[in-house]
DNA sequence: AAAAAATGTAAAATATACTTGACATAAAAT
DNA sequence: ATTTTATGTCAAGTATATTTTACATTTTTT
């Protein structure tokens, strides 16, 4: 699973720091989760796709139906 | 924030062990779910979002805009 | 009414998300 | 060129999601 956080961020010259601010987390968990370390809670994810104005789906992109590692 | 699985479930009369099959976690996850115990995960969400082929957001309900608890 | 299927509870264990703090480097501003 | 601002790394700690197992209760089927 990928995301477009910071493609969005840059793109409406945001910083890192008032993103995380506006979305109630660490500046930490903004630059793990751009630099693909793990993936945001549910709750997070609706945070930030509001911050956008944008669909949960639309920023998060869960590519190949099967999401095997195998 | 609440969610409508039991809802949704039930109306296309499947019971918790094939969901819990179907999205690939156990059944204990989907009771706690439904039971409101706790939230799914951005991963859980979206595997459970297709499988009833709705978005995220119709399932997952983040009530009045600042989900603060004080 | 008895058997079977579906739902629920509880607790311990593991995995993953998120925080905190301290420090390093890159980019932008003066 | 040097200060400031933005981005990144690392590690340890806390919080929350998910699993596993075993058992209890409710609902449905026969």
């Amino acid at each position: 699973m990928r995301n477009r956080i910071q493609e969005l961020r840059k793109k409406r010259k945001v910083t890192q720091s008032e993103l995380a601010e506006a979305v109630d987390v660490t500046r930490q968990t903004i630059i793990s989760l751009e630099n693909g370390k793990y993936n945001a809670s549910l709750i997070l994810a609706h945070k930030i796709a509001q911050y956008f104005e944008m669909q949960i789906e639309e920023i998060f992109i869960f590519d190949q139906e099967g999401e095997n590692i195998c």
